[in-house]
DNA sequence: AATGAATGAGCCTTCATTCAT
DNA sequence: GATGAATGAAGGCTCATTCAT
């Protein structure tokens, strides 16, 4: 883990402490010369290695992600031909992990909420490759779970509602009341999902049920 | 006293303005001359009425709030003595309204949303003061509908469950889908209010039935 | 001491304010609402009255300086055939009680060496005209202790020593050691005036005899 | 290191122009980009170097000081068993030179008063530094010439009468009279020290003289 | 290739002064 | 005549970026 002379490690040691403190700070308050201070490197790097503060973002923000959903895949591994409560609740879990990480460049929650109320012009498209995939993965096993003949509003309605469920505790992290706030992470994953499937669950039972009997809505 | 040769209120137009820039770029990105020329006024304007930009900024978040909250009450009109069901529905509605609001300094939404992900220290006061009403409010109508004998982790997540799905569509206002998008506001969150209201009484109640028969939890 | 109409009381009033606070704060540090507010005048009165901050300044300088050899005349009332000897040490008391007093509108020592050092040069020939004089008073009584054959330059030498020596004393009163510090201020002017009284006699003695013997000199 | 494409010494510069600048202007009216012109450096400069204006200022003071100290050591050289009145000499001319001198970087006279009229808290320590040192060196050849037997007060006294002649030509160069202001700086130091050695041995011997009789003064 | 030095553009704020009443 | 409101000019400082090596 030294520094190479390549160069090829300095670009990741910037790249990290890069996470590190746009998760802290945000993207304004952040400073170049804090990233390299962070970094241990020379205040011209983040301009040599990424030719701008703002691409430095952009590779930050795609980086973060990719690292999340590489740990926390949406699908927890389960196979495709799972029962589609089981794969809700493992799409919860893992969506909630990914919101409640933050151990070594573990951020993306934290930055993705950050970017979702102040968003950054520049990397609209990272966002859209990362969140389109995830939001079609749970309209269908949302659709799974409503069957056919529901309309897409609804399937929209509903899958925002799971996800905006788990979205919402991202932001909360360190406001929560004591009593869970104090909680280790993995613990508090657990009763959150538990939960919010719960939740989730009976929800979607409703609307089926309500929307079944007036199929077409609109 | 303090209108100008032109008729208008100074203050209030910076106030105005600044509503309305703030919410676009939030606070580090607003420049005070961008209010200023916003508000066609002169650069020393901001200090003169407001001290500094930051007090302008605590001044604008509290005047978009009561503004959203006089505008939408949280129980839309009912008499307290109305069924619970009815009273979350309303809650439901009015949080939705304040948060799809973009009319005349109704930027509340906007403004509660970057604040909650990118927070400026200097206003939270104002921030507890305007939602930990809202919070006990909403933990009350979730009580009424589970009933005395659950603990209070229970309550906190049905809370959560509600508050978030209605903030949730705060920030995807424009990223919603095309037929969405494009519906008139009232008529968009009367559809996102019956979804929510039918989504998350089932959800309470499942909840209900669920830890009723293991009251204690922890 | 009621404020009149006619702007004559409101006028004084701008001014002893401005003394006090230029006294304080030096001419830079000082701004004209605090001289306003000091003053319980509005903003617009000092440029109304005065014309311009600049201008308040040299009245200031005038009325601070006048007060000062009014309440503290050079001779101390006494006649003009008086001994040399009792002339000069009148002379010291007086321009000692100038540089130490600090009572109503009697900033003129404080004023005198702010303006020595930092020179304002708008109020240069108010300077000169209350110098001047002093200092020819000065020189006519050295001239006397040491008799008519000595150069312009002994006399001018032996004029700022004593000058000097009492000016000395003026920046100092705050910074003196705390045995002196304490005391009260009609007690140290007159344990200085003893001191430097008995001290520059002395010294223009020794003067006058040294230079008696080489009338001459350069 | 430290050095620029043209061999000049960036800091170095600014802190001579520096100095310049604030001796001609005191602190106040003195600004950055007055500085920076003078050094012909770009705005940010005096930031970049010194961090701000008023570090800068510190800067200046601890430089012009030691400068000037170095140049004109209050003992001029002398061996400490010289005769008190040898050393008195050299205090006073290593005094005058330092407050007429106005060469390269030799300012410090001027800023010193300055200080003292219009004094910045921030370089109090620096102040104190640099003059307790000088005030007890003066006060410890006034001991020697005066005996043991005199209280303190007398002591401050005489030291405070040598240095305030000294001093007080600090402030008149330029305003001398003609006939001394054209003199070459050296011959005037001469003249002024000469004079003041007289005139101040004597003051001092007819000090000792009263004391002796009532050594317990107050 | 990589870096420490240096910079220019721009930000927030202050304040003497002016203006409309 | 007198004033509160309003303003333009300027000041110190920050920081992403560029430059010379």
């Amino acid at each position: 883990m030294g520094k190479r002379k390549d160069g090829l490690d300095r670009k990741a040691q910037l790249l990290e402490a890069a996470t590190k403190v746009f998760a802290r700070k945000g993207y304004d308050k952040t400073t170049v010369v804090d990233i390299c201070q962070t970094a241990k490197s020379n205040t011209a790097s983040v301009n040599y290695y990424f030719g701008s503060k703002e691409e430095l973002y952009a590779e930050v923000w795609k980086a973060a992600f990719q690292n999340a959903i590489e740990k926390y895949p949406p699908d927890m591994g389960l196979l495709p031909d799972t029962a589609a409560e089981d794969r809700l609740k493992a799409f919860i879990k893992s969506l909630l992990h990914r919101m409640l990480d933050s151990g070594e460049l573990g951020y993306a929650g934290q930055i993705l909420l950050m970017e979702m109320a102040n968003p950054t012009e520049t990397i609209d498209h990272i966002k859209r490759d990362a969140i389109d995939p995830m939001r079609k993965r749970m309209m269908s096993i949302v659709q799974q779970l409503l069957g056919n003949s529901v309309c897409e509003e609804t399937l929209i309605f509903c899958a925002m509602s799971v996800i905006h469920q788990c979205m919402g505790f991202g932001f909360r992290r360190g406001k929560l009341p004591p009593q869970l706030r104090e909680l280790e992470k993995n613990r508090l994953v657990d009763m959150l999902s538990e939960h919010i499937t719960l939740f989730s669950l009976a929800g979607i039972a409703a609307v089926k049920e309500t929307t079944v009997q007036t199929p077409q809505r609109a």
